[in-house]
DNA sequence: GATTGCCAGATTGTCCGACAATCCTACAAC
DNA sequence: GTTGTAGGATTGTCGGACAATCTGGCAATC
């Protein structure tokens, strides 16, 4: 075995398949509003626009549809996903169980992961601050609230948070299809650390509790306007 | 449109497709043992011994790997996903929070669900006295831990659930695969609704931690002895 | 008029065959 | 002991093919 050199370290090669880039191109374009909730992907469409195999579209799509983000019916083909307000509430509601359980943990979290929250919070103040686009205030705001559920040190919690993520992402990108409310919450989620550091948890639970049920009566209130 | 007859509820066509059977059966498999973590899953084998396409096997074992039962290396190929002491660990973990979730929505959950949790305690001590094989004491047990999330009466927090659970069944079944143990704690489930049932949520609460957490030990010690 | 039967087009589900790229192993060469 | 090379095995991707199914329209029927 060769003596291992740590020299090689930060370096990396793109793995990537074919498959994976076509999903992430299909990712983007429905997070940024290009594919309206509900349109039809169809296969041989798909391939002839992006230049790759019916087979290759296929694999792609089911990535998709066991991420959540389309629905398959059988016989009928792929289409993105419509969340309706039922599976924005429970989308509130299962976050609400994760976030929790990081909050709650807090404590006997890692220092690094506490860290992390911080940075989290500071990138998206900061994102704030340079007036940056709604989009990439999305992604700031999602990235904290995952860096929540990282405080548990648990792989499988934060790969479902992620999930929850994606989903909503799809949800926020119709309501802003529609209306584009870059909504500054960063004073919020300040509070929110704050009370993590002075060690009030259960005010910090109650207080994410409270959150969350607003951004689902926002969230709701815009799906509503657009349908 | 035709005026709804409600005659035809209970009328159900199977629409399940090749892919989902080859899927199926690759799952039965696994969970029955006869596929040893870490097997290599070759796609032009499968394709021969069940008579089905290499496009077909592709997509199945696409679904394994998104399910968490099989690993994907690039270029390298599928094999079914070998659950370390972390994954267990991870695992029990991430089922504290999703159950706990479950247990302190006892109070105000749906009555239909609580009844479905008592259900499933009789279907497993009804099991054990049978005298069941070991491996529907398995699915009788982890189907009552399933209703346990169900509480919640989140569709998502279920869904994320039964996946933790399929993961587990994988590590039961390489456990089993050394020693045979139909591991008898119906009596502990039990007092567990009975805690519910008495409103005391905190003591379920530890006890369910304690319950997690003697699992946890256990499965890890089978694992070590397999090892 | 509402229902049914039928037909053509579009799309999916599945199969087959092919080929380059990659990986693995072994073995030769330095 | 490292490096180079050759061969076989496997994956990743492609293109074409075909039956089964869905969709919509239109004729036939009661």
């Amino acid at each position: 075995m060769t003596p291992a050199p740590d020299v090689f370290a930060g370096l990396q090669v793109d793995l990537s398949t074919t498959v994976d880039r076509v999903a992430e191109e299909l990712r983007r374009a429905i997070f940024d509003g290009e594919l309206e909730s509900g349109t039809a992907l169809r296969e041989v469409a798909l391939a002839g626009s992006l230049g790759v195999s019916r087979s290759t579209v296929r694999e792609a799509l089911a990535l998709l549809v066991a991420e959540g983000l389309a629905v398959r019916e059988p016989n009928r083909g792929v289409s993105v996903a419509i969340p309706d307000a039922e599976a924005v509430s429970d989308l509130c509601h299962a976050r609400l169980v994760l976030e929790g359980a990081g909050v709650r943990a807090w404590a006997q979290a890692d220092e690094a992961a506490r860290a992390h929250v911080r940075e989290r919070l500071a990138a998206y103040t900061g994102a704030v601050a340079d007036g940056a686009g709604y989009r990439e205030l999305n992604a700031r705001h999602l990235a904290f609230h995952v860096a929540l559920v990282e405080l548990t040190g648990s792989p499988r919690l934060v790969a479902m948070q992620e999930s929850l993520v994606r989903e909503l992402r799809l949800a926020l990108a119709q309501v802003e299809r529609i209306r584009r409310n870059a909504h500054d919450q960063a004073d919020t989620h300040a509070e929110l650390v704050a009370l993590l550091d002075a060690g009030r948890l259960d005010d910090a639970l109650t207080f994410l509790d409270a959150h969350l049920a607003g951004a689902e009566t926002a969230i709701l209130a815009a799906l509503a306007l657009g349908a």
